[in-house]
RNA sequence: GGGCGAUUAGCUCAGUUGGUAGAGCAACUCUUUUACACAGAGAAGGUCACAGGUUCGAGUCCUGUAUCGCCCACCA
């Protein structure tokens, strides 16, 4: 026997030499997995962070995903798990801008486009490499010759083939919205970047008018002319539409105009509010509505404009006094109120966020196209029919509730970012010319300067990973993929647009199956935060404990789609069963022969009994598997290994290997060696480090022959022992 | 405000066609017997949030209440 097996087990000494030995296997990639293998199983990876670092969230989505590729890899399905890094455009420039400022005191606009690009992949190149050893250290079996990037050449293609061809089938288009400003850090930013912070404020009731009207923000009032109403509000029955009404405001006399619409809350306030559908996203829907004049107040660094008179060239905070002042010398002042309300601020730059209309890029989800099997439809309507129909299914069903919801009430969709870290939109300008094309039609044409929304990329990914637009043998054999795994947060940003795109371009599904793990939380329950210094480093706890050990401390009592707890105790828990294996392994070891194995046995009652309860085992594992249940699976072997091989039926097999009946001291090793051997393929994709090093320790040291040859990664699942 | 969940042992959670309540940690008792003390044996611990209903039978299905959580939209 070898001598290893006289201590106890040690991570650290074999994990990335077996990691070595896997990969240099080639296995990760299907080409080259022996056997015949009529089936295949892909799944592409949630790309994590180029720039970013491990974290129990990505750890937790690739133990789940590596466990269900090596479980379809075993069981003899041609199986593909795609490798890759997303640009997180926003996070990244960000990052490098706050560098950049940090050392040089330079802003973006000091460098210029071109140099901060330049620098922006510079400090990728630098930090690239740190994400992909730790996906490596945690035995995830990714076929890396196929590993993509988002914005390498051939996926900066498709994407740019992507808008074109969506522009000609007429669902891009450009137009005026109210976008979320950040004045301080001179961008847009999505909705999912707000923080909204609680403030005391302000609520100034002003009176215009015969009317009482209340706001918190008077500094955007200077061009309202509309004034709206509920149409059943008996307090202002005696006013009509469109009715026009004389009256004083805050730079003279103006005349206002009665909207009556049904949205206004008659509850909040007076009843009564003015409209300011430049700075106000539901002011500018009542005005697209009832097609109103819009009017810019404030410019794009926060300082309010001409209309404001006076105050122009004021920043909207020192106005705000400066106004009520004004109105209250007027006597236009009716009273003031404290008030408690949410403000929208940049969670990057911590400034205020000023609602602004500006010409962007959308997609139409609700304009007819043709699709590809010549029917007509819209992008809203294939969305939500995909899952009515099942050609999607969701593991966890409330989530196509969610879905179904979203898809629904699905509005146009904002691509356009004004960032410079990204895919350049592949438009051109010249005068009032407008071209849609990659590269420039020539002299005095400049290009749109924003780029497209990383999610606009993101939704092409389970295709542009193999080869699309070009007609690959990958993208006929891999695609649609068998399962999407990803955390639920992502649900309408990534995993709609994926079937929004895939459905659009390929006219197939992403994906069959959606698998939704929950969040991990740390031990009280907590979300993991920096502010809360309690995240847990998956690698540093491999460390101390083994890789193994964090998988299967990840998955066990996960349900799909419900939010987990990690802390050290439970990994230093699963440590002992890695060891507990070992030992297994090492007491079979020493009581088996290589003839236990070649030479057929006479089972008595009681061997008999333990490979039924074996068969029953596997049973139950591979049906939780096949259901995508890995932690019930996890569960069941775990119970199996531990409590019944070891406990019961090794503590039993003392007594007769003890004994004195040679005949039924054979047939105990043949047991033991089969159930360990069963228990190995068993546990492989939970604990894939030790059990390969004991597997190669059966081959090689002892001399057993195994069945299936070669490394456990591609031994075959166990089938019912007979 | 709209939507979706959760409530089961001290803690974390399972419980898949309704059929005598389960696991892991933690705590308790005993045991150092060459696979493992990173262990074994044993005992303890629950009105399954609450109130109704359907049923021979409900943790499970239905209705309501309470508390907690998440997502979306945010009220001038």
């Amino acid at each position: 026997m070898d001598q290893k097996f006289l201590k106890p087990y040690s991570p650290d000494e074999t994990e990335a030499a077996i990691y070595k030995r896997w990969e240099n296997s080639g296995y990760f990639n299907p080409d080259n997995l022996p056997g015949d293998r009529p089936d295949t199983f892909s799944i592409v990876l949630p790309p994590p962070n180029v720039t970013g670092t491990l974290h129990m969230g990505s750890a937790l989505m690739l133990a789940i995903e590596d466990i269900i590729v090596r479980y379809k890899r075993m069981q003899g399905f041609k199986t593909l798990w795609i490798p890759g890094t997303d640009s997180a455009a926003i996070a990244t420039q960000a990052r490098v801008e706050k560098d950049i400022q940090k050392a040089e005191g330079k802003s973006r606009h000091d460098l210029g486009r071109p140099e901060l690009l330049k620098r922006i992949d510079a400090f990728i190149e630098t930090t690239k490499n740190t994400i992909i050893d730790q996906m490596r250290a945690m035995g995830a079996s990714l076929d890396w010759s196929r590993y993509a990037y988002t914005m390498d050449d051939k996926r900066y293609g498709a994407v740019m083939h992507a808008f074109i061809k969506m522009y000609e089938a007429g669902l891009i288009y450009r137009g005026h919205r109210i976008v979320n400003w950040d004045p301080k850090g001179q961008t847009t930013i999505s909705d999912d970047e707000i923080v909204y912070e609680e403030r005391k404020d302000k609520l100034y009731y002003l009176k215009y008018g015969p009317f009482i009207i209340g706001t918190s923000r008077p500094e955007t009032k200077f061009g309202d002319k509309y004034v709206v109403m509920h149409p059943d509000d008996k307090r202002y029955a005696q006013y009509a539409d469109r009715q026009q009404i004389e009256l004083e405001w805050i730079n003279g006399p103006i005349t206002a105009i009665v909207i009556k619409d049904p949205g206004v809350d008659m509850e909040f306030g007076t009843g009564v509010m003015t409209i300011t559908p430049w700075h106000d996203m539901a002011d500018f829907e009542l005005a697209e509505k009832y097609d109103l004049p819009k009017e810019q107040v404030i410019d794009w660094y926060g300082k309010l404009l001409p209309i404001a008179g006076e105050f122009a060239g004021m920043k909207i905070t020192d106005a705000r006094e400066k106004i009520i002042e004004k109105l209250a010398s007027k006597g236009l002042v009716e009273k003031i109120e404290d008030y408690t309300h949410n403000v929208a601020t940049a969670e990057r730059t911590g400034g205020m966020i000023e609602p602004q209309i500006k010409l962007q890029w959308f997609i139409n989800v609700t304009k007819e196209y043709t699709a590809k099997d010549g029917t007509k439809t819209t992008l809203r309507d294939m969305m939500t029919q995909t899952v009515e129909n099942g050609d999607v299914t969701f593991l966890v069903e409330r989530f196509e509730k969610q879905y179904l919801h979203w898809a629904k009430n699905l509005r146009d969709w904002c691509i356009s970012r004004q960032i410079w870290f990204g895919h350049r939109i592949p438009v051109w300008y010249r005068g009032n010319d407008m071209k849609v094309q990659v590269d420039s039609p020539g002299d005095g044409w400049e290009q749109d300067s924003d780029v497209l929304d990383t999610w606009f990329s993101a939704g092409l990914w389970t295709f542009t990973t193999l080869g699309w637009p070009d007609e690959t043998e990958d993208l006929k054999k891999y695609h649609p993929t068998a399962l999407i795994e990803s955390g639920y947060d992502i649900l309408p940003f990534w995993i709609a647009r994926m079937i929004m795109m895939s459905g659009f371009h390929l006219g197939t599904v992403p994906f069959k199956t959606i698998y939704f793990h929950g969040l991990v939380r740390d031990g009280q329950g907590r979300k993991i935060s920096k502010s809360l210094g309690n995240n847990i480093d998956p690698v540093d706890m491999a460390k101390k404990y083994g890789m193994d050990a964090v998988r299967i401390a990840l998955i066990m009592g996960m349900a799909p789609g419900t939010d987990s707890k990690i802390d050290e105790n439970k990994i230093r828990g699963y440590k002992n069963f890695a060891n507990k294996i070992w030992n297994i392994a090492r007491f079979v070891l020493e009581n088996v022969e290589k003839t236990d194995i070649e030479e057929p046995h006479t089972l008595s009652k009681e061997d008999a009994d333990d490979i039924t309860e074996l068969n029953r085992t596997v049973r139950e594992v591979t049906r939780h598997l096949d259901e995508y249940r890995i932690d019930l699976a996890a569960d069941a072997v775990y119970h199996y290994v531990w409590h019944t091989f070891a406990d019961q039926v090794l503590e039993r097999s003392k007594t007769v290997m003890n004994g004195t009946d040679v005949v039924a001291q054979r047939a105990t090793a043949w047991k033991l060696y089969t159930i360990l051997i069963t228990s190995l393929k068993m546990l492989h994709p939970y604990m894939p480090f030790v059990t390969e090093e004991i597997w190669s320790s059966l081959s090689a040291q002892a001399g057993l022959p195994m069945k299936d040859g070669g490394m456990l990664m591609i031994a075959r699942w166990p089938a019912v022992v007979e």
